[in-house]
DNA sequence: CGTTAGCTTCTTTTT
DNA sequence: GAAGCTAACG
């Protein structure tokens, strides 16, 4: 098992050492341990959904480094999220006694080529202070292009133009290789604006996502000394799901690997639901072509689901031609069936999804942190948070606008940027007239076209202005007071931490001050945001002592949605189906199963493909421990028109007999709906014209009035949802605050 | 110079 | 129905 390729290969994992820690696989089923114990050479390891894959991992590091003494130095293990990442860790570290911050290369693709990007910057052209883009900087750097080749959205769409870039990138083509990439007729103009946006990004001392990987990918490539390096230094490979790796990814394994081979990929092929950012579910299928000397193990037993469950996953998932098929088994009970939930509306789907939840909570005694909601678009997440909040069910939305987009946040990181790297134009031009400074529109237009004109960075070309006096007397001294304070910060950053930065950077600027000291509940929610932004840091400084502030503007940059995913907290989780790969809950609900949407048809569209969104249905089903619900609605609101939508093809794919929609005798609350959707003309599924007046309020509850609530006080009512009893109105309340208020419930007054 | 009203586009998913 | 952008106004 151990052949052994050279001495620094773990030949002695066949020695006495190996009884010394048989605890360490003796809890692991046979194909499991086979898993962890076969550490040399290529090995393809095929995981079905719940089969222990992060067990097996993570004993496979532990193993490694105990059993086979390899330096735990030495290990390059792939996780998808930073997330998984940090929890692997985790799980390493309560295995093995391992001294408290022995570095482990455990991290996404991103995070480790960052760091090798960081020691090996000099030799692609960067410094080591490079900033990381991220798409909404990616965006602005585009338009700004646009602007420079004098081009108005009408000849190119700045979003368009970035996925080509993105996706010339993942393929690894330059500018001249755009054919067959951007449209036939302006292949030309792409191949600019490409180029350009390249220049605009090393001027800006910037890197983009897809950057940090390809520089790495094409370093290794063309430099084999530092490939060696490399090469010796990481001796131990490991890709978890391997089956959402894109090319430039297999080509940065594939040259690490090449020396000692030592490649272990983890991945399961029902499971591949990222072709469109470029994952090919090739790298994964080939992989014994690639290395034909590569063992298999498939883990196919299940601990997580019932056999309701697994049953149904695999008859839809047998509907795909792309896959080795495997039968995934488990020793659990059939359990309950599938549920069915289905609504007049997308309120009534929310109110009787909710409905249940509550039920689930308070009769069955799951915990809400037990329990999920996935969807295939953020846009659905709203209808179902309404509910929530109306019942007071603690909730926790996990993706939409992320944390670090929100306006305030972007602000403060972009001056923390621009002190880290003044080169960063993109970051210095946002924050350079805010909080307004006097520094205007005009100004920035005269110093910009000043640094094109002279090739300097935004911060140079101030400089310079100032100096060469080409500005009003005015703007010069503005300007000259804001660079004294960006030396003056840059001093305190050499001595202080980033926490004691970001103070700084607020006191002085007066940042939050500029909000206005009214107290509507923007201003307010700006100022939680900011004091967010404050602990945020203070723990990650706790968590990470030494950390630079290069290090945290990092971590920033590649933080997911997912990170901000907290298990401990209280609350149902709501997120997308993408966003929910790799957790578990005992219910799962998975809402919207309607046509447009889930398929979706726009996916089947790009890709002529319905099978990568039958895999995302199966990942959201398999995520399920104990029961899955599916929910969907007649009729929904999308661009503010109602549409009548058809049950998603997949429903019909699941066997008949395990699933059961949701019936008076079991829930009686369905009943209610059950009419409602009568009344409502589509209780048969046929379409049926929609009578305008059920999807408008009473008369007697009209915006703008003025209305009594018992215990929350005087208001004006600001806006109305919902109708009959799920009706919501939301109340602007004299003491500021905004509240939303199920009419059912509450004794609304009308006062004058 | 800065604000706002009205127009457009947008919803696929994210490292 | 919201967010982002342009154009026109104060």
């Amino acid at each position: 098992m151990c052949r052994s390729e050279d001495q620094r290969d773990a030949s002695d994992c066949k020695g006495p050492l190996r009884q010394v820690t048989s605890t360490l696989v003796s809890s692991l089923n046979p194909q499991q341990r086979e898993a962890v114990t076969t550490v040399n050479g290529p090995l393809l390891i095929i995981a079905g959904a719940g089969s222990g894959k992060t067990r097996v991992i993570t004993h496979r590091v532990a193993y490694l480094i105990v059993e086979c003494n390899v330096p735990a130095s030495s290990i390059f293990a792939v996780t998808f999220t930073n997330k998984a990442a940090e929890e692997m860790k985790h799980r390493i570290f309560a295995l093995i006694k391992l001294p408290s911050r022995t570095p482990l290369a455990i991290a996404t693709f991103h995070s480790l080529c960052a760091t090798i990007l960081r020691s090996e910057a000099h030799k692609v052209d960067l410094s080591n202070r490079f900033l990381i883009c991220d798409e909404a900087d990616q965006l602005t750097l585009i338009k700004e292009c646009c602007k420079l080749l004098k081009l108005t959205p009408d000849d190119v769409n700045p979003r368009h133009i970035r996925w080509i870039i993105n996706q010339a990138k993942i393929q690894m083509l330059g500018p001249s290789e755009l054919d067959g990439f951007a449209p036939a007729r302006q292949s030309d103009l792409y191949a600019q604006l490409y180029e350009l946006y390249q220049r605009k990004l090393r001027e800006n001392d910037a890197v983009d996502f897809e950057d940090l990987i390809l520089y790495v990918v094409r370093l290794f490539e063309s430099d084999s000394a530092t490939l060696t390096t490399y090469q010796n230094r990481y001796r131990y490979l490991l890709v978890d799901e391997y089956q959402d790796t894109n090319l430039l990814q297999y080509r940065l394994v594939k040259a690490l690997a090449a020396s000692h081979r030592n490649i272990c990929v983890v991945g399961d092929e029902d499971q591949s639901i990222y072709s469109w950012r470029g994952a090919k579910l090739s790298n994964l299928m080939d992989f014994q072509k690639i290395f034909p000397d590569a063992r298999l193990i498939r883990l196919e037993q299940n601990y997580r689901s019932t056999q309701n469950i697994l049953a149904a996953a695999a008859h839809l998932i047998k509907n795909n031609m792309q896959r080795f098929g495997k039968r995934l088994w488990t020793e659990r009970q059939n359990g309950h069936p599938l549920m069915l939930i289905i609504g007049a509306t997308e309120r009534d789907e929310a109110m009787l999804v909710v409905e249940a939840i509550e039920r689930l909570h308070s009769q069955e005694q799951i915990s809400y942190s037990q329990m999920a909601i996935f969807y295939r678009q953020n846009s659905l997440s709203r209808n179902f948070e309404d509910h929530l909040r109306a019942r007071n069910i603690p909730y926790q939305v996990i993706g939409g606008i992320r944390f670090y987009d929100r306006a305030e946040i972007k602000d403060l990181i972009a001056y923390l940027k621009v002190v880290a790297n003044p080169n960063a134009s993109l970051s210095l031009q946002r924050v350079l007239n805010k909080p307004r400074r006097g520094i205007g529109e005009r100004t920035l237009q005269q110093v910009s076209d000043f640094a094109h004109a002279h090739n300097l960075t935004l911060y140079h070309a101030l400089h310079q202005c100032c100096q060469d006096a080409r500005l009003p007397a005015a703007a010069i001294k503005k300007i000259n007071a804001f660079l004294d304070q960006l030396v003056h910060w840059q001093e305190r950053s050499k001595q202080r931490n980033p926490r004691q930065l970001l103070d700084a950077i607020l006191e002085d600027t007066g940042y939050i001050e500029s909000f206005g000291n009214e107290n509507s509940l923007e201003v307010l929610i700006k100022k939680d945001n900011v004091q967010e932004l404050q602990n945020a840091m203070q723990q990650y400084l706790q968590e990470h002592p030494l950390a630079s502030l290069e290090h945290y503007l990092e971590m920033v940059s590649l933080a997911t949605h997912i990170d901000e995913f907290d298990e401990q907290e209280e609350g149902v989780a709501l997120m997308t189906l993408h966003c929910a790969k790799g957790l578990e809950f005992r219910v799962v609900f998975i809402v919207g199963m309607e046509e447009p949407i889930f398929p979706n048809r726009r996916a089947i569209e790009d890709t002529g493909d319905i099978e990568e969104e039958r895999r995302l249905f199966y990942v959201g089903m398999t995520r399920a421990k104990d029961r899955v619900f599916l929910s969907r609605a007649d009729s929904r609101m999308a661009f503010g028109r109602v549409q009548w939508n058809v049950p998603s093809i997949f429903l019909r794919e699941l066997p008949t007999e395990l699933v059961k929609e949701l019936d008076d005798e079991e829930f009686t609350w369905v009943k209610n709906a059950r009419e409602a959707r009568r009344a409502h003309g589509t209780s048969g599924g046929c379409t049926k014209a929609l009578d305008p007046s059920r999807h408008t309020a009473p008369l007697s509850i009209t915006l703008g009035q003025r209305v009594r609530h018992p215990s929350l006080g005087d208001g004006t009512v600001v806006a109305v949802r919902g109708e009959g009893d799920a009706l919501i109105i939301s109340i602007q309340l004299d003491s500021g605050q905004q509240h939303d208020v199920l009419t059912k419930h509450a004794q609304i007054e009308h006062i004058t």
